[in-house]
DNA sequence: CGCCGTACGTA
DNA sequence: CGTACGTACGGCGG
């Protein structure tokens, strides 16, 4: 025999509300108690129960007959608190997550779909339990196929009743429920009862005379009171009767059988149960679910690592490998940082299952190294990684078959989460411990039987988590884009970091030079001014000197006090001059100058005189690469003092530099999102962009917008992608609010899709918990269900820049990979070296310049077809000053 | 030593 | 009270 569960959502939920604490929120505020609740109700039963069919009801916004019947239905009910509703929509994600069907109908009540479902199920021979707070579905209780489950109070008293008892709680039958609800009434739906009648003597009543109807035709039988009372109540009692009544035969549109779970979203619920920092009800669900969900017991991974120790035994297991073509794991063991020291050993773990280890010794023999590069040819068996980049740096051959890349999987997965720690992943993915039981840290490990015994187990972990994640890309439909952006990425990233930029160190040590006498004699004037030495980076002494001393009023404040930021210090100036702003001003500025880059960067020039920065993959949330050690995505370009850095930047000889940056194409993605036809016409034909917004907005020709109204105009389009309001666009434009409110309203009339496009973002980010890209990207967004009001804003704002920036991201990535293809395949020596977001870098031989800056704007402008045109300025030059 | 807050460079 | 980063510095607590 099949049961159905059938759950009444918002009572459930309601219940939750009641019954648990508001401070049952998450670490950023967002009040999580009914969700939690009802999560939580919602694992027990399914554990209780193991139902083969399950599905949850809402009742919709949209009045019922109950309201045409009765004005004052539910009119008594206090308005919904928001920190109740602001929840629901997290129940939504809860239950898409576990693949529970949803059924709602609009117009009817939650009670009368779970009615109707019950009927049809109990009409196909399937048990059902309906479980809810609402006393109503009592009458919807038969034996022996329907039972309700009646939420008591709390989130874990509740008790499930048959006609028994039914009988024993109320004191009637099943079907006879609505007649005496109808006599006793229902302060929650605030239908009344008739007067001096509880429900002691509408039991009475309705057991004695079965029914309404028997009741009123033995009216006289009763006491006088009664009579009187149910002879003046008598319209309303059979009103409320049919008030009470569930209505069984609504058309729900899905039958029984098509109530199931749906495969289950393990990867999903994790997601989801870690941004509302639900920490225990992951393993009671699997617990509740069993087998059916993924392996829910953490174990410790076991593996026999066979070390190979000599070169022919090495060389035979590539070989075999090949041979097999099936895929298999590498992990390695590093001296120093991975992918910046030397490879120790190689652990190579295949399905069979066999787990190799060797020496990296090993792979300097001939042979070995032949046959790797054979085994890692672009048809070779799929080799599956964590971090392959950094394995492409260790490794003496050109990784081609690249398949799995288990951290970058992760991170298309929850690309919040920040960190991909293999053993983080192999637990929550795989259940498995991989972490050596007797790994003792820093114990002396002679023959580093340990240490091979542990990269062998990452193997081992990294092949399992390959399926694991592959699955879970394909439930979220990110497949697609893992497979044709960020694996051929993997490689492209690496031949960039390999290549690196060339320095120009006497320059660079000169201008260091330079940097730090300016430094000195900025600091010995900024002293004079304060009358005594302090140090002039700490905010805290500066705090004093500026405003205790010399008696400067502050104009903004940070959380620890006044501030002292660039913005500050010109705003201060403006009211009250003193020349020790100026000084500071410049100071900060030579400062940041030195210390970030004249400084930090000579140290990190190799013995090729070239800075090989890493390119990050996986580190930012809407899916941009990052740079760091250094970071070459924030060498000053905006002054002339700081363009001045990029003159250190030079190519190598007999090259130059080539420059080519995506123009606007962020405002160009946002015109694509948003449809918008002013947008898309102004790039069409291809219009200055910020001319034609100030045209609009400001009511003027294109001819006649002057240079305030386009600079105006700027900021509003950088802005609005940003989500930013008229507060906001007042500071940056130091113009009062409301004028900034009335530019905001100007644009968005001129430019109404784009309005529309963001709140429709914003809300669709809401219902599902993310954004995406026009490549499927997805970004999580748990702020936007904060209840604190400045968190949701941010929220809103993340929401509203995620898809625009992540797009752009998407575009720049297809074109960095197809560029890479079309440079190696076109037989060319030029190279990419460098990428900021929506500009490259490229080294070029001096006789390739014509052609390759011809394919690179060729391969950039075509690499997807939006609403707009994607334009690339190129430039050129013997250093990136130049370049531009 | 690691961590936080502030500040600031870029897209 | 505009998004996304990485880095340097001072200062705090260990």
């Amino acid at each position: 025999m099949s049961k159905l569960l059938l759950l009444d959502g918002h009572s459930i939920a309601y219940r939750a509300f009641y019954a648990l604490p508001t401070d049952l929120a998450t670490t950023s505020g967002t009040v999580t108690n009914a969700v939690y609740g009802f999560t939580s109700m919602l694992v027990k039963v399914l554990g209780d129960e193991k139902p083969d069919y399950i599905a949850v009801s809402f009742d919709t916004a949209a009045p019922t007959f109950r309201n045409e019947l009765d004005a004052n239905y539910k009119a008594n009910r206090k308005e919904t608190p928001d920190l109740f509703r602001s929840q629901l929509p997290l129940i939504r994600q809860v239950l898409d997550a576990l693949q529970i069907p949803v059924v709602e109908v609009e117009g009817v009540e939650a009670d009368d779909v779970i009615g109707t479902l019950a009927r049809n199920a109990e009409a196909e021979g399937i048990d059902v339990v309906v479980v809810t707070g609402d006393r109503d579905t009592y009458q919807l209780v038969r034996d022996p196929h329907v039972k309700v489950l009646y939420n008591r109070r709390g989130v874990s008293d509740y008790v499930l009743y048959d006609e028994a008892g039914i009988l024993e709680r109320t004191g009637v039958t099943p079907a006879q429920y609505p007649d005496y609800a109808a006599l006793r009434g229902d302060t929650s739906d605030n239908l009344p009862g008739v007067p001096g009648i509880g429900e002691k003597t509408a039991a009475k009543l309705i057991t004695t005379y079965e029914n309404l109807e028997g009741i009123y035709e033995n009216l006289d039988s009763l006491p006088p009171r009664q009579r009187t009372n149910l002879g003046e109540w008598r319209d309303r009692v059979f009103q409320n009767r049919a008030m009470s009544r569930l209505v069984c035969d609504v058309d729900v549109g899905v039958e029984p059988e098509d109530l199931r779970e749906g495969a289950f979203d393990a990867e999903g619920v994790r997601v989801l149960f870690n941004q509302l920092e639900f920490r225990t009800l992951l393993p009671r669900l699997f617990e509740a679910i069993g087998e059916t969900a993924a392996a829910p017991e953490a174990e410790v991974l076991e593996v026999d690592v066979e070390t190979l120790r000599d070169a022919g035994a090495v060389a035979t297991r590539l070989r075999d490998l090949a041979a097999a073509n099936q895929p298999y794991a590498l992990e390695a063991r590093w001296a120093g940082a991975a992918g910046r020291s030397a490879v120790l050993g190689l652990a190579l773990a295949d399905d069979t299952p066999r787990v190799t280890y060797a020496d990296a010794e090993l792979l300097r023999d001939p042979k070995v190294a032949d046959a790797l590069d054979a085994l890692m040819r672009p048809e070779g068996p799929p080799l599956v990684a964590h971090r392959a980049k950094e394995l492409m740096h260790g490794l003496p051959v050109d990784m081609r078959s690249l398949a799995s890349d288990t951290a970058v999987m992760a991170y298309l997965l929850d690309p919040g989460e920040g960190r991909y720690l293999l053993e983080d992943l192999a637990l929550r993915y795989l259940g498995i411990e991989i972490t050596s039981p007797d790994a003792t840290e820093g114990q002396l490990d002679l023959d580093g039987g340990a240490e091979t015994d542990a990269t062998g187990r990452r193997a081992v972990a990294v092949l399992r988590l390959a399926g694991a994640l592959q699955e879970a890309l394909a439930q979220r439909e990110l497949t697609d884009l893992y497979e044709r952006f960020e694996r051929p990425l993997v490689r492209v990233l690496a031949r960039m970091e390999d290549a690196g930029v060339r320095i120009d160190l006497r320059f660079l040590n000169e201008l260091r030079d330079d940097l730090s006498k300016q430094c000195d004699e900025l600091e010995r004037r900024i002293h004079a001014h304060a009358g005594e030495p302090f140090v002039i980076n700490s905010v805290p002494q500066l705090r004093r000197v500026l405003f205790d001393q010399l008696g400067l009023t502050p104009v903004k404040k940070t959380k620890t006090g006044a501030s002292t930021d660039a913005d500050s210090l010109q705003k201060m100036a403006a009211v009250n001059a003193h020349p020790i702003l100026e000084d500071l001003l410049r100071y900060r500025e030579v400062e940041k100058l030195r210390s970030t880059y004249a400084d930090a960067l000579p140290p990190l020039v190799q013995p090729d005189g070239r800075i090989h920065a890493t390119f990050n993959q996986i580190a930012t949330t809407t899916g941009r690469i990052s740079s760091e050690s250094p970071n070459l995505q924030n060498v000053p370009v905006r002054t002339a003092d700081g363009r001045e850095m990029r003159k250190a930047f030079i190519a190598d000889d007999g090259c130059g530099l080539l420059t080519a940056d995506y123009s606007q194409i962020e405002l160009r993605v946002l015109a694509h999102l948003a449809d918008d036809p002013g947008l898309i016409d102004a790039f069409a034909r291809d219009a200055d962009v910020h001319t034609t917004t100030a045209s609009r907005v400001f009511g003027v020709d294109e001819a006649d917008v002057d240079a305030f109204q386009r600079r105006f105009a700027k900021v509003v389009n950088y802005g609005l992608a940003y989500g930013m309001e008229a507060y906001g666009l007042g500071q940056r434009l130091d113009i009062p609010t409301d004028e900034a409110r009335e530019i905001l309203d100007a644009y968005f009339a001129s430019f109404p899709k784009v309005k529309t496009y963001m709140e429709e973002t914003v809300r669709e980010a809401r219902r599902r918990g993310y954004t995406t890209t026009i490549f499927g990207r997805r970004r999580q967004i748990s702020e936007l269900a904060s209840d604190n009001f400045r968190i949701r804003q941010m929220g809103e704002r993340m929401a509203q820049n995620a898809p625009v920036q992540g797009s752009a991201a998407d575009i720049f990535k297809l074109a960095m990979i197809e560029l890479d293809t079309a440079l190696e395949d076109g037989g060319h020596r030029s190279r990419m070296l460098l990428t900021v977001h929506d500009e490259l870098v490229l080294e070029v031989p001096l006789d390739e310049r014509d052609a390759v800056e011809d394919l690179v704007r060729r391969v950039m402008e075509n690499v997807c077809e939006l609403k707009v045109p994607l334009r690339v300025d190129v430039g050129f030059g013997p250093t990136w000053a130049d370049a531009k």
